[in-house]
DNA sequence: GCCGTTTTCGGCCCGACTGTTTTCAGTCG
């Protein structure tokens, strides 16, 4: 059995949870918090490095004693320290701190004093009176861990970053009406482009920040006023995100934004390396003594503690403040470097408009060239291409070339690649292409092993140019299917493959650390919209931004490349 | 529990807001 990194981390957030119940030393927590944030953040799998022989006390915050629980894990399956406090200390209280206002204190006193275990207990104990009772809760208190209760069952998810984009945008907008606002950015894990989002982190620099915070408070979406002070203040809009709303000075704004961009572990980062060099960093600036040094923008912060600007969505602590030290951070792409889409469907399967309808908005985003790919046969609900229907098309993509001007039209075809990791279509059909997306669409359940080596087998055939949304998943929706990411990367290696990013915003698949393993590994990225319509082009930015957390620059993704060019790399040898 | 160009012991990021207090603990980001 081999264990994962996620099982692992899992099992260090447990414990660390259920520590600060008990009340440990919270450095101690943090300690566990930390192996849990490190483990999860590794792409290959811990068990694998152990066997190759690698010491876990290289990595940070790892140290004897984590290294030593870690080998247990892989080796048992089992963390016997969690086993003991799990025996004295229920494991589900982890529910409940979940829960908005509940932090350990208050979870450790609800078990304690009214023997409150679970969801239900706690509902029940809110019921009869009981929690408002207890010192140090009230009946404030109470209403909010009933109203918080409430929304945990309504919407548990965090939300997908495009449907963050329009709520957002539109709020961002209604903040720049009031002049007194000077600068105004949506932060946090939105302004980081994590693919969900949790909550909105607005900042704004003012100098009457009355005004703003007044303003702010009148936006028609709010449903209901969670906090309000003289610099910040939190709101429920009616689409149940939370709003965090921050006004500073415009001199602070740089550091502000830093600070409000984290990610957290980011910021402590960087606030330990202002602490070896004398200085104090806060959400107002970076302070020698009392004399402010630096705040108004976040280049100036960052200069000042000799570190290279880090875009936003590289702050995680993955390596990038090392890079930024040394003034090696990766030239991230951009959404100007894309030069053409390579999976694009139209109403001959599943898409809603006629090749020539997509061809001409291609055109009309000033791309070089698109690939049209179209579902293959096994798709039968779409109605997939046949032999017959897909040479038909061919035929009429070399017409449509001939008018076009700008633009060329790539034959292609997304092909399903079936259990036995045969192609839906035989190497005549698909020797007529430019090339291929292939795809898995049909028996997501398969082993690992069997799914990898479905995979790896379809790479061997020759027409087999891009590995289609690789991980199968949909996010929130669908898990992706087990598969060995490393054999696969390694497979598309050796075959001059290249794997997709997806920037359809609910896969986005690949995701980020996958992006970079694929990077490291040497196998460059196709990003695609695979567009069902006109419109569907624009999910490019999505797509961008989740390469840009993946640390991948023009040079890693193919379709950033002149069609020549475009086409000599994908020439299979 | 981790870690070291001030350290192998004694630190570990830091400030705002709420609610329950009557000066501050708890929580959050």
């Amino acid at each position: 059995m081999t264990i994962h990194n996620v099982e692992i981390a899992e099992k260090f957030t447990r414990l660390a949870n259920l520590l600060e119940i008990e009340g440990a030393n919270p450095f101690r927590v943090r300690a566990y918090r930390n192996a849990a944030r490190v483990i999860s953040g590794i792409t290959k799998n811990v068990s694998d490095l152990l066997a190759q022989g690698m010491d876990l006390t290289e990595l940070p915050g790892i140290g004897d004693d984590l290294a030593e629980k870690i080998k247990t894990i892989v080796n048992t399956g089992e963390l016997p320290i969690l086993q003991q406090i799990e025996a004295r200390t229920p494991a589900v209280l982890n529910e409940l701190m979940k829960i908005e206002g509940l932090g350990p204190k208050r979870v450790q006193k609800l078990y304690k004093k009214l023997k409150i275990h679970n969801l239900k207990d706690l509902e029940q104990a809110l019921a009869k009176g009981k929690v408002r009772k207890l010192a140090g809760f009230g009946e404030k208190t109470e209403k909010n861990i009933q109203s918080s209760m409430q929304h945990i069952r309504e919407y548990s998810q965090r939300i997908k970053l495009a449907d963050a984009f329009s709520i957002a945008n539109r709020l961002v907008h209604y903040l720049k009406l009031l002049p007194e606002a000077k600068q105004v950015e949506c932060a946090g894990s939105f302004r980081r482009r994590r693919e969900t989002v949790g909550d909105l982190d607005i900042l704004i620099s003012a100098n009457n920040n009355e005004k703003v915070i007044n303003h702010f408070l009148h936006y028609n979406e709010i449903a209901t006023i969670n906090s309000q002070g003289s610099t910040r203040s939190a709101v429920r809009l009616h689409s149940g995100i939370q709003v965090d709303l921050r006004v500073v000075p415009e001199e602070s704004y740089g550091a502000a934004l830093i600070y409000f961009t984290g990610s957290k572990d980011h910021n402590i980062a960087i606030r330990k390396i202002g602490i070896k060099k004398k200085f104090k960093i806060n959400e107002y600036g970076m302070f020698k003594g009392k004399k402010q040094i630096a705040g108004k923008s976040e280049e100036e912060m960052y200069h000042k503690i000799g570190l290279a600007y880090i875009e936003p969505e590289m702050r995680e602590d993955r390596g990038e403040i090392e890079l930024a030290k040394k003034n090696q951070l990766p030239k991230l792409i951009t959404l100007a470097d894309i030069r053409g889409d390579l999976h694009c469907h139209t109403n001959l399967t599943d898409g809603t408009a006629s090749l020539e309808t997509m061809a001409a908005a291609a055109e009309l985003l000033g791309y070089e060239y698109i690939a049209i790919t179209d579902h293959t046969q096994h798709l039968a609900m779409v109605h997939g291409v046949n032999k017959k229907s897909l040479l038909a098309q061919i035929k009429a993509i070399d017409k449509l070339n001939a008018q076009l001007k700008k633009l060329i039209v790539l034959k292609s075809c997304e092909v399903d690649i079936l259990e036995d990791g045969s192609l839906d279509l035989p190497d005549e059909v698909l020797k007529e292409l430019d090339l291929t997306v292939c795809s898995i669409h049909s028996k997501f359940n398969l082993s690992a092993k069997k799914q990898t080596e479905r995979v790896i087998r379809a790479m061997d055939n020759p027409y087999f140019t891009i590995l289609g949304h690789p991980s199968g998943r949909l996010i929130n929706e669908r898990k992706a299917y087990q598969i060995n990411f490393e054999k696969i990367i390694h497979a598309a290696q050796e075959r001059h493959c290249f794997l997709e990013l997806n920037a359809q915003p609910d896969r986005l698949d690949l995701d980020d650390a996958h992006c970079q393993l694929a990077k490291e590994l040497g196998v460059k990225l196709a990003i695609s919209t695979d567009a069902h319509s006109p419109e569907g082009f624009a999910f490019m930015q999505f797509g961008i931004y989740q390469a840009r957390r993946g640390w991948l620059t023009a040079e890693d993704v193919i379709n950033t490349r002149s069609l020549a060019e475009l086409r000599k790399l994908i020439k299979r040898k």
